[in-house]
DNA sequence: TTGCAATTAAGACGCCATGTCTTAGGATGC
DNA sequence: GCATCCTAAGACATGGCGTCTTAATTGCAA
């Protein structure tokens, strides 16, 4: 069986280090090609660099990270999964692996973080003071709870 | 050079998904000895599971994250890095890869997520106005008014 | 059309992290 | 003395990961 962690039960897999170096790119500039995220990410790099973004692009279409647009003979690639769905999906995960599920711990955490500046121990305030739409208060009670 | 990620530059060193096992029981119950934690981890193990144990503690020290008494024969493990610390080293870690370093964006991220409950949105409030605040503030209406 | 350059596509490669297990050598206790 | 527990050292297979080579395909200019 091997059961180890990662090998069986299929994790959602996740953005390996160099990939997450392509997903910025993609992030910050949008579609882009092959050619463009190359230059950009291996300046001066040759066929060898080319093909190493390739392959990395290949897998983080295989997994569902970003989207290929194959019409043109040129690809262009879009991030299928935004910066902060990526971020919420390490949150989770780092909750999962280290809270047993609760996100509270890495609140409390963060809140007592003395790393945290004054401003943005406000910006963090107003944020959780206001929820998210100004007309959407009544009809909250106690709903929206996965397993 | 192969630069990669996680060969060269001599990275801090995380612990692997077996490794937290190890370290969710120690911080559970404290100074244990291998025995212990085998028994507890990989129930009728034999020696096979019980060198598995031998060996992830091993590398556990290696790292840091655990310290070894070997004053009497029996050695004993205790946490050297508590859960607490770990949380914070990843949610850096998780700020410079995808934030920039900085910590904004998981907050919120963190503030507009859904499954946050009232009660939970209402504890970390109250996380973020205490530390720096010794006891002087009126009840509440500090900032001025927001769009 | 021919030829060159760029692109896609497929796969090989080496390294090492990781979890697992085997075996040897000491100490303990009956 | 002998079985039993422990430590210690290391072997091992698997797979992730970043990298690179090579071949096939397409576009474009001369």
């Amino acid at each position: 069986m091997t059961w180890n962690g990662r090998i069986m039960s299929r994790e959602p897999q996740d953005v390996t280090e160099a990939e997450l170096g392509l997903m910025q790119t993609l992030w910050d500039r949008g579609r882009s090609s092959t050619r463009q995220i190359t230059d950009l990410l291996y300046p001066g790099g040759g066929q060898a660099q080319y093909a190493t973004v390739q392959k990395l692009l290949e897998r983080l279409e295989g997994k569902g990270f970003i989207r290929r647009d194959r019409t043109l003979f040129v690809h262009t690639f879009v991030a299928a999964v935004e910066r902060d769905e990526l971020i919420g999906r390490r949150i989770r995960g780092l909750a999962d692996k280290l809270c047993g599920g609760s996100l509270v711990p890495i609140l409390t955490h963060l809140a007592r973080n003395p790393t945290l500046s004054e401003s943005e121990r406000k910006a963090l305030r107003e944020l959780i003071d206001e929820p998210d739409e100004p007309a959407r208060r009544p009809p909250k009670r106690t709903r929206g709870r996965k397993g």
